[in-house]
DNA sequence: GATGAATGAGAATTCATTCAT
DNA sequence: GATGAATGAATTCTCATTCAT
């Protein structure tokens, strides 16, 4: 959305049209979900007539893929900068924890509106348009994920997708639910427990790599080295 | 749906006619969503007529609650059916996420749309029935997991609502995502690893449960060897 | 349209209204044509709403295929009188030609709707409506031709549809242009025309049914039997 | 349409984009009537801007006069090169006759539009451009008409009028109806019938112009005999 | 209890046409 | 001469809901 590119950027007058539309719906989507989005109500928020907003997205869901990818844009570039603000995998992780419930905390029901008409198959082209933005999410949570597997963090004997499903599932759920209000200290406390949680499990019994005292380092393993060091004069 | 009682129940002809409506409305809602559910489809397909369909139901929204409720009064049983059949706390629980994810795989778009109209208050009548439906679910599931944390096999140093959310919103994702289809196989592998991930967790470093389960070392020690190693000259 | 039938009719609310909705829909028809009628003119005119007319009759086609039947049992109805009334081949044909000229004057505006949409195929019912009505006119002058040709009144040697392309293109055309217009007198002149053109033709060189004057029946072989018939004591 | 006067016609710009665009309507025109036509596929067929399309034409009535002018011009330098190949006045009928089917046959969707639309009073222009357009070609009919008349080929106590009404009548009907297929023997074989009747007549008993040819009997004959007959004991 | 009939209140598009550039 | 953008004005059809029977 905020473009920092230093060329001339041209905005025409068809330009600037679509751009308040967009934030206009953007809101009414987030508010009435698309059934409950009005042309008429859209256009006059932007400042056009209603059919302004056709001549320039065709249908409602011309329009909601427009908004869709808009956003998505936004998203991804934000999720670009917090990602590189942290220096290790773990750290990444982190970071991308903490922003994830709060930017749900904020876009959930614009982003329920988008899952739901993006899974549902009922839009061809809605389907479409939301699987190549969703695949842009999920491709940058899996590479945060590779980073952690290839430094030893994370278990090897789990599919990618557990993972991910875990951490967007109950992100939701998290944010969804009464227990995690919109405060920031809430969220942020939802986010450690949700990294806790995924990372460590929520029972007694420990995972494999914990149990699984045979080869890889574990921190019985990490005990003996520390206990080695210890006794180097 | 017809309840056991062993008492005679009498059914009217009002009674049937409401089943056949519910049943058909019910596979509408399915199919289509609430605001995609015409009730002109519904009385065809119940063999009504339309007028007769908003008699017994006044409106969208009663129908809507009526459906809610007969749902998950079928539901409730068969998870208490399901939940009586396992001997321990532990199975319980695994019984519990077996049937989860099944039933989920076969009724989410149902659900989903309860949830949908269930939270986001634009009815109130909604709202309440929904939240109504809802606690009766998580309240057993509380419950399960009130028995493990009895039993000793849940860490007591993490809220029950973060369990419950695990659980709920990573089935929800297993379910929609691609990974896991309606087979049963893939189902029931997708429960196994839901589990294994809720109670270990995917990092390799062992929650502190696992450090109290057993003798070894735990975060506590190593770091206090670290301050050690620190403080040598 | 007028049923002198003597069972009890039951007419219906529903009846009634269809009735004037199709009135209604008939000038409209004729005055507009069908782009140019409108749903909200209708019903203003047969004093329901609008919803109503959608209720009964779904779409402009719909409505439109309604009209056209009903026209079409009036005027084949009408046909059948005027027909029964002559007594003889010939005198049926002057008097359905007399006919069709008057009801084509009255009525063309409309006919010509049905022939635009019954003939281009842009909607299938209403041209397999169309093609069941137009039958119904066409079958019945073919019999009027048939009935001629057995009273060896008409060549042989010609195709009927020939003799009924002349006979309604030449109507259509003289309707149509300035030479008719709706005076009775005009109307009768121009049938009496048409039916001389049809069956003398405006050349000079008359047509091998009067030239061949070999075997069949001609004004010769009559004109020796009523000689035989006069030589009779 | 490129005229063929010797003259360099210089063609700027503005007739280049006239004459595709009036392509491009033409063929729309004939597809779609001019109700469905749209003055966004025209300029996007003629491949140019839609405010292109009114800033030549003006009204979408304008359009059509123009279209109509053109093809009319068109349709009258090709009569003329027909007839003008012919040397008997028969000939030139029937040259007309075969040459006036196989076009109708091809472009009758368009000369129906233009009737259509140049009959029924909606828009003034229309009419009259469409009085002056339809004046050309039957003034040329009715040459023809004339010649054969004074040749005496013509009965004369018929008006020219039935004439020409029987001629264009039957041939739109003959091309509108299933007999006549678009292929040219079966266009040529339906030109020669209308021929023959339009000359000949259907009935077996000739015209006033055959029987003035003879001193048979005629219908007047007969029935005074009939009388003879009638007034016998 | 059931239904045929009727309707109010939209709501999404469509499209010829205009105008500033 | 050409066009991108904008719009006013319609119009068909939908559908939950009501009501008399």
């Amino acid at each position: 959305m905020a473009d920092a590119r230093t060329t001339t950027t041209t905005t025409t007058r068809g330009d600037r049209t679509r751009a308040s539309v967009l934030t206009a719906a953007t809101g009414h989507l987030a508010a009435h979900g698309l059934e409950g989005l009005r042309g008429g109500q859209v256009a006059a928020d932007a400042g056009v007539s209603e059919a302004t907003v056709w001549f320039h997205f065709g249908t409602k869901q011309g329009l909601l893929i427009a908004v869709m990818e808009a956003y998505y844009d936004g998203l991804v570039a934000d999720i670009d900068d917090v990602v590189a603000s942290a220096s290790s995998p773990i750290g990444r992780l982190e970071a991308f924890a903490h922003f994830w419930l709060r930017r749900m905390a904020k876009d959930l029901p614009l982003v329920g509106e988008f899952e739901r008409h993006g899974r549902t198959g009922h839009d061809d082209d809605v389907v479409t348009a939301f699987a190549s933005c969703n695949r842009r999410i999920t491709r940058g949570f899996e590479r945060l994920v590779e980073d952690l597997t290839a430094g030893g963090r994370l278990r090897e004997d789990l599919p990618t997708w557990i993972v991910r499903d875990t951490f967007f599932g109950t992100a939701e759920h998290l944010v969804v639910g009464r227990a995690v209000t919109g405060r920031a200290t809430d969220l942020d406390h939802a986010a450690q427990l949700l990294l806790t949680v995924l990372l460590e499990g929520v029972g007694t019994i420990p995972g494999p790599g914990a149990t699984a005292a045979t080869d890889g380092p574990t921190l019985a393993s990490l005990d003996a080295k520390l206990d080695r060091l210890l006794a180097q004069p």
